[in-house]
DNA sequence: CCTATGTCAGCACGACTGATATTC
DNA sequence: CGAATATCAGTCGTGCTGACATAG
């Protein structure tokens, strides 16, 4: 791929990101949960997980992670546990109640997405199926 | 495709998306334009528009594209020019200034995408480029 | 003493709603 | 008068840095 080619690439690849952002992110629902705290519990719903880590997972700050899951321990979504072998270090883990609002959540967000796919020909689905693994990729080479 | 299907892909593309996010987020450069900046002085590279075809564009409301703007002509980079046959309109127009930092800024980010590219596979390229499209088409499935 | 972990305080950005001119 | 256009005022969510307490 020549140079010229990687940028033009790269350009419609900046563009139709930018536009998906704001159509995802116009799918929320009022009262439900927020993208980014969807995203922090689906991090959560394999195992607990320390505070540092949620927030190398999710590409923030520590602080930030740290009110992140200040305002879910509120709402009663996450508990704060502490670690037995090292007192500095804070394990969050999924309430029940998280992960019910959580699971009510990724149905309703997907689901509307699924919708979506339907307006599109097999032939299209296919071809967002095969791309995601090379985004994946991307993701990766373009990380810190 | 079946229901599950769908919804399976659903959830692997709201996944990717939201790493993307994160990760096109984090390649802006200190003092540069932010991302939301660079998507308006985008979509005016082309013509002036009106605060109110920008907010629609953007996905944003018209105050808080008037924000935006307002931000944009405090540095420069775009002028208000009040319309003669409707004296409610106000369009929007790139200067000078604004064209150049808009090119540059631009020019930086796809550079670093386009490098990020560069560790794919060949067939991983092809699949992004021929999954854009039916994005864009997914993406126009989405809105409302 | 130095490092790691998490929290707190204060700030910036960018979105929102509701209220308000002004013009059509 | 009602609708359209843009702005203003105030608020909220989510990120940041810098300072700090506590533990290893």
């Amino acid at each position: 791929m020549s140079d010229s080619e990687a940028l033009d690439l790269a350009t419609r690849y900046r563009e139709i990101l930018r536009q998906a952002v704001y159509v995802v992110r116009a799918i929320e629902a009022d009262g439900e949960l927020s993208t980014s705290q969807v995203s922090t519990l689906n991090m959560l719903s394999g195992q607990p997980l320390r505070v540092s880590e949620i927030a190398r997972n999710a590409g923030i700050r520590v602080p930030s992670a740290t009110e992140q899951i200040t305002k879910l321990a509120t709402n009663g979504l996450v508990e704060r546990i502490p670690n037995d072998h090292d007192a500095r270090v804070v394990e969050v883990r999924l309430t029940t109640l998280g992960r019910h609002k959580l699971e009510a959540a990724n149905l309703r967000r997907n689901k509307e997405v699924a919708a979506a796919f339907a307006f599109l020909l097999p032939s299209e689905r296919q071809a967002i199926d095969r791309a995601i693994p090379a985004i994946a990729k991307l993701n990766e080479a373009l990380s810190p």
